[in-house]
DNA sequence: TTTTTTGTTGATTGATGAGTTAATAAACGT
DNA sequence: ACGTTTATTAACTCATCAATCAACAAAAAA
């Protein structure tokens, strides 16, 4: 009973099953048939698709990036204040990733991928680099000095943050997360807007 | 030719290599006959020792744990002042784990264990709630009422920082990870300039 | 209508790797 | 001397899994 037009259907499917699985076993140890099975199909059909286990891992990766990216811009579209951006992307690194809530496991896993599979390290990286080039441009026009070092830190805090969540034992908690980034924030921009008045 | 009273130098050996070899694969995925190999000896060995590859991973945790314990432990001993502690907690969780330059490699695939192995999962615990009740003891007088709030950033601070300093190409600089964070706890606690102390 | 292309899977292959066993040998206790 | 404990490994078992193959079905093209 082969309908045409299968190969995007199914390919969407097993990306969907992968993120799923990895992050409910919370470990890159997953079975091509495992996923194949959750997708609704033989292993076989799977590597038909994707030629091999690693190109699947990579295609569920890019999706993962790309749903977050395209979050992320839709935010800082309608956000017209430099606070607002920043807001906007501290809530979408909470958030996105959150839409499903398997993703936040598979995030993890991701990055041990990228210790090895160089293609999932470049994505990582394209990832890092614009997280960190939204960061600075929103930052420039509040401390345009200190925009760079604020950024890195604002970016280690944001993966320190997540990766705790990730860890922990309990539900994930998005907002208290922004809170506590956003809370080392205005301290750095109350520092530095003010132009250098020793604090008490 | 059995010599006795091999046992313990034979389970620090596989320790040792375990450490290396996760280090340097930067994955999970070491075979204990590559582990045995590395520590000089037959794969038969090492299960006769360990019993399984869990309790060796078990147990090449609990020593990178062990080892970070005890430097800290050291550190905060002849820290005098409050301010010294807090320093001295950083600077050994930029150095301690950096001791052996593997154990950097290992710590990342540490954590994603500790997702799926409970034992794992406990050990890191450990760990979390230490660092975190050391922070805030050191805290305390600088921050009373503050102190568990800054605490708890600063451990994401630090688990962040470490992240990135993992997954990054390039050597790590515990030097500039401590003065990073150093910077938002000076700012934290309203001092605006902190006096640059050089490690030796 | 034949041929080709697309969709699909059960069965198989080949590799790898954790854990076990059987055997050997040297030290120790008695 | 002799049985027991400790050290050690080559060889083996058993399971898992990625990847391939052979075959079949139906739609589209020729």
């Amino acid at each position: 009973m082969p309908k045409l037009g299968m190969e995007p259907i199914r390919k969407a499917a097993l990306v969907k099953a992968t993120i799923l699985e990895i992050g409910r076993l919370r470990s890159l140890d997953v079975t091509v048939t495992q996923i194949a099975k959750r997708a609704g199909m033989s292993s076989a059909l799977a590597h038909h698709y994707f030629g091999s286990k690693d190109e699947i891992f990579l295609a569920a990766m890019r999706h993962i990036l790309t749903i977050y990216a395209a979050e992320v811009r839709g935010a800082l579209m309608i956000s017209k204040t430099a606070r607002g951006r920043l807001e906007a992307i501290l809530r979408m690194s909470f958030s996105a990733r959150n839409f499903y809530g398997e993703s936040i496991g598979a995030w993890l896993n991701f990055y041990v991928l990228a210790q090895t599979a160089p293609k999932a390290a470049r994505l990582l990286a394209v990832y890092q680099r614009r997280l960190n080039s939204n960061l600075v441009h929103a930052l420039r026009p509040l401390a345009s000095d200190r925009a760079t070092a604020i950024a890195l830190t604002l970016g280690a805090l944001i993966d320190g943050v997540y990766l705790r969540e990730a860890l922990a034992p309990k539900a994930p908690d998005g907002d208290a997360a922004v809170t506590m980034i956003l809370n080392y924030l205005d301290l750095e921009l109350g520092r530095s807007s003010a132009p250098m008045i020793s604090p008490s």
